[in-house]
DNA sequence: TATTGTTATACTCTATAACTATA
DNA sequence: TATAGTTATAGAGTATAACAATA
């Protein structure tokens, strides 16, 4: 009873996990994103459609099947999600042309103003260095893990 | 027809998504994840059955309770793979005298037996630094990571 | 034949609340 | 009252395959 949480005989020997690298970016994704809803949580988006909805802003027309491939989802899963943004009339999907399987993606009135309200939030989110990590070190991690993934650019584009 | 992939405009502008760290978290444990199920998908656990099942080979008599807060699994999901592992004969469960509501979890042969052929692979697939990083990057990217998480102990336990 | 997007299905993990039995 | 675990339900994300239209 001396114990208020976590209480019991514990600590758990996390061993072989606990300097596994694919287990500390699991916490610290869940961490992350307990973070980011935190902050921007009160806007009622799902995570994936606050993703699209901000991008789209700076990547008018881009066609949904690119957006899957550099956010790393799949199409089957854009396909609905982009179902569901029109339906809620934030985007606007076109047919080109020179490719009519295609469809390219544009946000609506609503959507842009959406966008908008959103972005501020997210940069703000954005900008504030984790407690636990000197700016410094944030810029050092924010680099591995991009040399890790091999995304050389920090301007934000894919290859 | 010049581009055989991901072609045709493309080059989507992350902004201002691309420097974020829960971003860069979220594309490196994929990556991770994928790189790990490569490795071990041939053996035909779920990954949390097979992180549950190494880790019971390290803390016999654990509640289960404890093990989920200390992988940060909601204890209703826990609850359910407990039962699933249980009834594949992997694990046995046990009331404590001293506390009747409790249950602690146990290897069985079976399960120990697995535990001990899944060990290797995991420990293999831990020690093999990823491509684009050089050790010492490694060594640093995970010290970034675990001082993010306020996770200070190297040694596997947690506070 | 290959590609873009769609639909359908199923599974994993998560979130929540209501419930029991114990403490 | 509070805690450990259970059950049920809903939802998000993912994986897969079959399909239509188009290239």
């Amino acid at each position: 009873m001396a114990e208020t949480q976590g209480a019991t005989v514990d600590r758990v020997r996390l061993a072989p996990f606990g300097d596994a690298l694919g287990f500390l970016l699991r916490l610290a994704q869940i961490d992350s994103f307990e973070r980011f809803f935190a902050d921007l949580g009160h806007l009622d988006l799902r995570p994936g459609e606050l993703t699209v909805i901000v991008l789209l802003e700076g990547n008018p027309g881009v066609r949904q099947g690119v957006l899957a491939e550099a956010l790393k989802i799949k199409r089957a899963h854009m396909a609905k999600m982009v179902r569901a943004l029109g339906e809620a009339g934030l985007i606007r999907r076109e047919v080109p042309e020179d490719d009519r399987r295609a469809v390219e993606l544009y946000l609506t009135e609503a959507g842009a103003t959406l966008a908008r309200r959103l972005r501020p939030a997210v940069t703000a989110h954005e900008a504030r260095t984790p407690a636990t990590l000197t700016p410094a070190e944030t810029a050092t991690l924010k680099r591995l893990l991009r040399k890790y993934l091999a995304l050389t650019d920090p301007e934000g584009t894919t290859p």
